[in-house]
RNA sequence: UGCCUGAUAGUAUAAUGGUAGUACGACGGUUUUUGGUACCGUUUGUCUAGGUUCGAAUCCUGGUCGGGCAACCA
């Protein structure tokens, strides 16, 4: 079935390759994140890509961290974003650093020098930036580009052997500084670092440019499809230039739209500055848009799958909404979360006429969703209950199927209960409802004959625990931080996080973590791995439910208080 | 005023010269011991102006608008 979908464009490519014959049919991608964060729900996108391609046409794909920037990488980084691949359910061939080629690239270097195709420049940043002229005006040549082969190979070899200063030389490609494509004016190559590696440790003082590691490192490992984001379309040409130059194999570079989505920041850099700044907890806050945050928020691995086969690939700017994202994890979690009942926001309820001391063990399945309910827990009921504040209604409005004084609900997996009245404390809140209970309506054996409109969750006042929920919204109140005036975090929604506490059945003591529940009516919610303990339950709100009632009450202007 | 890219419902994404379709969203309905789920239905689109053609979202030309490009970042 999921064979009639349509082929998006880079599968349109592989499949011309691969019936032309190109590399024997062989296919091989792989994904090169820099080790400077955490991943996140963009990289998703990328992983699905690289290792979904090779996967579809019996390739592979590599994992190889592009770790030519020592000052901003490190090993924690190679770690959780290692954690994260695995847990999104890909399994890489090879676990590759482009720190393993840095003796190979030296020696392209060499080459290319001997070449006459690059040269040591002893000119400052700023000087070289100048002489790069500008997209409408070509380039100058200084003197450093005439130097002589050998005094190029003296002068790279004390830049290896650390003769030099961070930023007294570099090496740069010989290639056209009129080239209309500003990537082609004599790039780098080289530059001097005297820096620790968290891989080559102190053995270089020289570290490669992304430009002269890329493509070489997937010429080196035969990548057939080198697939990344569209920013990177005018290095094209230089990757293609190195290859040539070098007579390596020829990997060829594509390019598709990154990932956006709305009322979040999904930047490297600007998730580094939450963390650092302390505007989330840390990486994996479950309000960030990284994988590792939507795991602890509760995201399941499928739901971030489906949701990047979902958005689809293309080579035009995209903002996806995230209620496509809410979609996906919330039709994952229906049909495998388990249902429980918990009151966020309690209020009393008294059922007269059930009698004091007295308790039932009534029994609820676990999931309606699948076949004989994946069993069930049991549910003590008693006298008195904790019910939702908002399903009491002074004054209820007309289609209001919950309680007010002389309606009827039924109670989740219980019985029929009849508000006959209710207490308000001395500040005029409501403190307690009255009701009666029907004892035929009991679930499962309810001979009452009695129907109902609305069903409420409830949680028994003696037999409950509490817990710490938390309850998150959206990390930015506009839709494009990053496109506002002024600092994007300046547009950080201020009530993103709400942390209550609430009443939860017995049984969601033994709730683990990584595992989606379902709090009837009210959302899906897991098990915080950071925070949660035996002595401290604590319970993420991955997503709410879809609420109709509350869209069509705020729609005729009705307000519910 | 340079080069590279892209433009199809609110948001994404198909249609590869031959009926503009799908998903999410929104709206309405049926079912329901979750105002959830499921199911059914409705809604809205080819940036623009020409040209080629029996026929254009698709090919050509001009324009408009969006994104990217001048880091010792990747």
């Amino acid at each position: 079935m999921s064979e009639e979908r349509s082929l998006n464009f880079l599968e349109e490519i592989v499949e011309e390759d691969i019936s032309a014959g190109k590399h024997g049919g062989r296919v091989l991608t792989r994904f090169p994140p820099e080790p400077n964060g955490y991943l996140h729900i963009g990289h998703a996108k990328s992983i699905c890509l690289n290792f979904g391609l090779a996967k579809r046409y019996g390739g592979k794909t590599n994992l190889r961290f592009d770790d030519t920037n020592p000052v901003k990488e490190d090993v924690a980084y190679v770690d959780s974003i290692k954690e994260d691949v695995k847990w999104l359910g890909f399994e890489w061939a090879q676990e590759l650093y482009a720190s393993d080629y840095f003796d190979k690239l030296y020696e392209f270097a060499v080459a290319l020098i001997k070449k006459g195709l690059a040269y040591v420049d002893d000119s400052t940043a700023e000087e070289i930036a100048k002489q790069k002229g500008t997209p409408t005006e070509p380039g100058t040549p200084n003197q450093y580009r005439s130097r002589s082969v050998d005094e190029n190979l003296q002068l790279f070899a004390d830049m290896k052997a650390g003769k030099y200063p961070d930023g007294a030389k570099v090496l740069r490609a010989k290639a056209d500084l009129a080239s209309p494509n500003m990537h082609l004016r004599d790039p780098l190559m080289y530059r001097i670092k005297h820096a620790h590696h968290h891989r080559t440790g102190h053995a270089w003082c020289i570290y490669p440019m992304y430009d002269f590691a890329h493509g070489q490192s997937d010429a080196i490992e035969q990548i057939t499809h080198s697939i990344c984001t569209l920013e990177f379309v005018p290095h094209r040409a230089l990757y293609e230039w190195f290859i040539e130059q070098l007579e390596l194999f020829p990997s060829r570079q594509y390019e598709f739209a990154r990932l956006n989505l709305n009322y979040t920041v999904m930047s490297k850099r600007k998730l580094l500055q939450l963390v650092e700044e302390g505007h989330v907890e840390d990486w994996d806050d479950p309000r960030m848009p990284t994988i590792s945050g939507l795991r602890r928020r509760g995201y399941t691995p499928h739901s971030i799958r489906d949701f990047c086969e979902r958005i689809g690939v293309a080579k035009r700017e995209n903002m996806i909404d995230v209620s496509l994202l809410e979609f996906c994890i919330r039709e994952d979690l229906n049909k495998t979360a388990w249902r429980r009942m918990a009151v966020l926001d309690p209020v009393k309820l008294v059922i007269t006429n059930y009698p004091e001391g007295q308790t039932d063990t009534l029994f609820g399945e676990n999931n309606p969703e699948v076949e004989g309910g994946e069993g069930g827990r049991e549910i003590p009921f008693s006298r008195e209950l904790w019910i939702e504040r908002e399903d009491f209604m002074e004054e209820p409005l007309k289609k209001f199927f919950r309680l007010g004084v002389g309606l009827s609900v039924r109670l989740k997996n219980a019985y029929i209960i009849t508000c006959n009245e209710f207490v308000k404390d001395s500040e005029g809140n409501v403190a307690e409802i009255h009701c009666t209970y029907i004892p035929e309506s009991k679930s499962g054996s309810d001979t009452s004959g009695i129907h109902v409109k609305g069903t409420i969750h409830w949680v028994s006042i003696p037999h409950a625990k509490t817990a710490e929920i938390r309850l998150y919204d959206r990390l930015f109140r506009v839709e494009d931080p990053s496109s506002e005036d002024g600092d994007f975090k300046e547009y950080l929604n201020p009530d993103s996080l709400n942390i209550i506490k609430g009443y939860i059945e017995p049984d969601l003591a033994n709730a683990v973590a990584g595992k989606g529940y379902q709090f009837i009516r009210k959302g899906y919610f897991s098990l915080d791995s950071k925070h949660s303990s035996a002595e401290k339950l604590v319970f993420n709100r991955t997503v709410t439910l879809k609420d109709g009632w509350s869209q069509q009450a705020s729609k005729g202007g009705l307000k519910s208080s």
